[in-house]
DNA sequence: ATGAAAGCGCTAACAC
DNA sequence: GTGTTAGCGCTTTCAT
């Protein structure tokens, strides 16, 4: 059996509640010097290890938060969680549970979630609406959604600047003479897949180009494989363009299998843009121009501002937008002319 | 405030006891069927949601588990705690500490999972000298290595058959036509990293190559950066040789970034095999021959074997070797035969 | 400066 | 079948 502050007590010949104000750092000035060496020394010759789960039974708090990610297994999620975690460790620890992307099983990991009793929530795979971490949020548990944002106000959010990525992008292919530009879009019900494809439509505007939904398809998910169905369908609509923007790498990536499948060279016949800019990207080939997005860093902002939120130093609802860059490599290039 | 039994007992009209056992599944048969009715009743109308950690306080168990993994961020990682996750779920939540690979960093967070007090860990991080991780072991807390393997015995572990996976490796590369085969290695205090190195001169020795020592590097940590420094010192020694087996697909990854440099290429002048297949090297340019290694079902098996200890449904000490497959791809070729 | 008493929410042992 | 009692390890009054 481990030590308990009772043994504690009883080693250095005081009683129990003085031990627990000799260890807190909070109350250990209230101790003799003495006393609280004489104690310091009996802990440490017993091994005496704090009970975080009794002490959070009087507290009334967990020292736990949850996150809540689509899939841990996917390349940027890890970052998304290391970034949270080297934020609140040590004091909190951070409770990772997936959803797949599938309402079900949000609602019962959130279930989970709440019987651990979580103090506060990072939330990485919210949908647009989500009337689940809506009423969390009203019941007044801290929560930030990460990476992705929703519909509704009052809920904080730290994500990539979409827009300004999608911008960027759409303006590199047309400084390359790209006029015909079609778009592989995420799911229209995650902020990054709505987000993204409307602000395609408006970067196009900007430049003069009419918008064409003929060119715009949705992936279903976030997967390779989906991406290369969507790309397959493009190509079979007989729709003519010389450059896919991808609503992030994995789609990209979807569209190179299509493409090598059909004999189509890239950037010779068609460019290719992703998103995310995840690693190794830059070592496929040929080598992807994605759009950066700073996964690491969301996670650590958010969890700054769920920490903010726990200690009553921040409200609920801000919007936290970080920059991305686009990462310009070989998938892109100048629109090949056809000899007239 | 979130209601506790207390409340849902007085909505019944029971004593809190009765709901205890009435909400518990191995103890509802001793309630009344219509008085379990009632209070389960009462307890949706409520929102009531059982506090795990006041029943933990009381059974002694926090019904969480620890893993402890060097880095979330890395491609694999997030598919082994996915495993665990997968199995362990919802039963008990995973406490997931990052180490960097940092002894001090492992001792810090072993310390925090300790005052969690998790019921057993999952440890993906572990050297071959451990003796933080014995300690736990000899105190009785039920602990896995996954992926990883200890020197001393009696501590459980599920790891890919390196040896396997290396000796299927080196039979591809010497059917090739290779003799002259180099080796970077991983930091020889991971089993990984040993445990490849090793099987490598026995690979070779059974096919009758002696193993020349100029020919082997050691990365001192598994990334891009050290497997490109250690294919520039390989080169720069004069040695020659026309095939490099890598300790992983990271140290593989840089010995493409080292060759690319040098405009060596691949796999005419140098063939290059990974470890681990890891997601997208098939994408690379060449698609990287590696060893496929199954990170999620290594996750599961462990969590299982973790189970079974923490059920007292097994001892510790069992080994568990998980069968590999050689992914044979364009980064390797048959030797190019100079003119005699 | 330290001890005593009470209680966080839950469950197990024991009555009745 | 249900109520009573006690206590898990800790912190927080309050008293001395």
């Amino acid at each position: 059996m481990r030590a308990t502050i009772r043994d504690v007590a009883r080693e250095a010949g005081v009683h129990h509640t003085t031990v627990s104000r000799a260890l807190n750092p909070a109350t250990a000035q209230l101790v003799k010097g003495e006393t609280a060496a004489r104690i310091r020394a009996a802990a440490a010759r017993l091994g005496y290890v704090p009970d975080a789960l009794a002490r959070g039974l009087k507290n009334n708090t967990s020292m736990t938060i949850g996150v809540v990610v689509p899939d841990l297994a996917t390349p940027i999620m890890g970052q998304v969680v290391r970034g949270v975690e080297d934020v609140v460790m040590p004091r909190y620890v951070a409770l990772v549970v997936n959803t797949d992307d599938d309402p079900e099983r949000e609602r019962l990991q959130l279930e989970v979630l709440a019987t651990r009793k979580v103090d506060g929530l990072v939330v990485a795979s919210a949908r647009l609406h989500t009337p689940q971490i809506e009423a969390l949020v009203d019941s007044g548990l801290p929560v930030v959604l990460a990476n992705r944002r929703a519909r509704g106000a009052g809920i904080s959010s730290v994500t990539s600047d979409d827009a300004a990525g999608v911008a960027a992008a759409v303006e590199h292919l047309v400084a390359l003479g790209h006029r015909r530009i079609a778009h592989i879009s995420g799911p229209l019900d995650t902020s990054t897949g709505a987000a993204r494809a409307a602000a395609f439509r408006t970067a196009l505007t900007e430049h003069g180009i009419e918008p064409d939904d003929r060119l715009v398809r949705t992936a279903k998910a976030f997967r390779v494989g989906e991406g290369e169905r969507a790309f397959a369908e493009l190509v079979e609509s007989g729709e003519q363009f010389t450059a896919v923007f991808a609503g992030n790498d994995l789609i990209a990536v979807g569209c190179y299998d299509a493409m090598r499948r059909r004999g189509i060279s890239c950037p010779e016949h068609v460019s290719i843009v992703g998103f995310n800019d995840m690693p190794f990207v830059d070592k496929l080939w040929p080598p992807l121009t994605s759009v950066r997005v700073p996964h690491h860093e969301i996670g650590r902002q958010a969890a700054h501002m769920l920490l903010a939120q726990i200690d009553g130093r921040a409200e609920a609802g801000s919007t936290l937008l970080l920059p991305v860059s686009l990462q310009v490599r070989e998938s892109t290039g100048p629109v090949e002319r056809v000899a007239p």
